[in-house]
DNA sequence: AGGGTTTGTTCTATAAAGTAGAATAAATTA
DNA sequence: TAATTTATTCTACTTTATAGAACAAACCCT
């Protein structure tokens, strides 16, 4: 069928939110993908994406509660539902499928952990 | 830097040409795309990211010869360029190392070829 | 209580990427 | 030159992504 696949930054989003396990909220999402691609995502990307990732039923969230003895407004935590994983892993297996036809992208015992 | 990264579809052709080597035109990146992936991608959305790819300069194209004992228009071959393979070893990169931060989506043996 | 500070989400507008398929073009065959 | 085949180009639209200002809710201090 068509039109299941995540766009790009949808699918960067999912995999950063795993990463940070309890921790994935909209401002950690950003300074993540900061961190980890050098790239610059304003918030309103982030929670744009998260937004429409939640629609889609990849993933849900909830607000976190008050008083963690700091400022501030309280955390919306997301957290990937099994469809999310689903697409995830679907990505994953295209992805490796067309890399290992290619000689020069083929995954080796180097690229494993 | 911001503003270097693919586009899902483009990433997605972009692999396809590889994977179809010299015979990377239009038409059989639609049919290599429907036969990996169940996807329907229309022509006009091949042609406008085919378009979009080698306007940014991460492919080349080139018209082919008439007359090879066919019918039919000439052929508008594509081909990678050396941006294009680094913006495909790029997301490659970036992926593996989310993936491998990621016990469920880590990269295995059994992934390798 | 009121004002300031911190932390974070929501909102609004725009640009880029992707979708869709009809229209058109160029080649061969008859 | 008309019909057929193969393929690209064109136009309109929808979805994703970008950008950052506005707003909200928590805490602290006096």
């Amino acid at each position: 069928m068509s039109k299941d696949h995540l766009g790009e930054l949808e699918e960067l989003i999912l995999l950063v939110i795993l990463k940070l396990e309890e921790q994935a909220y909209g401002l950690a999402i950003q300074k993540e993908i900061q961190s980890e691609t050098s790239r610059n995502v304003t918030i309103g990307a982030v929670h744009g994406t998260v937004n429409r990732l939640e629609s889609k039923g990849l993933l849900e969230s909830a607000f976190g509660g008050a008083t963690e003895e700091r400022g501030g407004r309280r955390k919306r935590f997301l957290k990937i539902t099994s469809a999310g994983m689903d697409a995830l892993r679907q990505s994953k297996e295209l992805r490796l499928g067309l890399w290992n036809q290619i000689p020069s992208l083929a995954i080796t015992k180097d690229d494993t952990q």
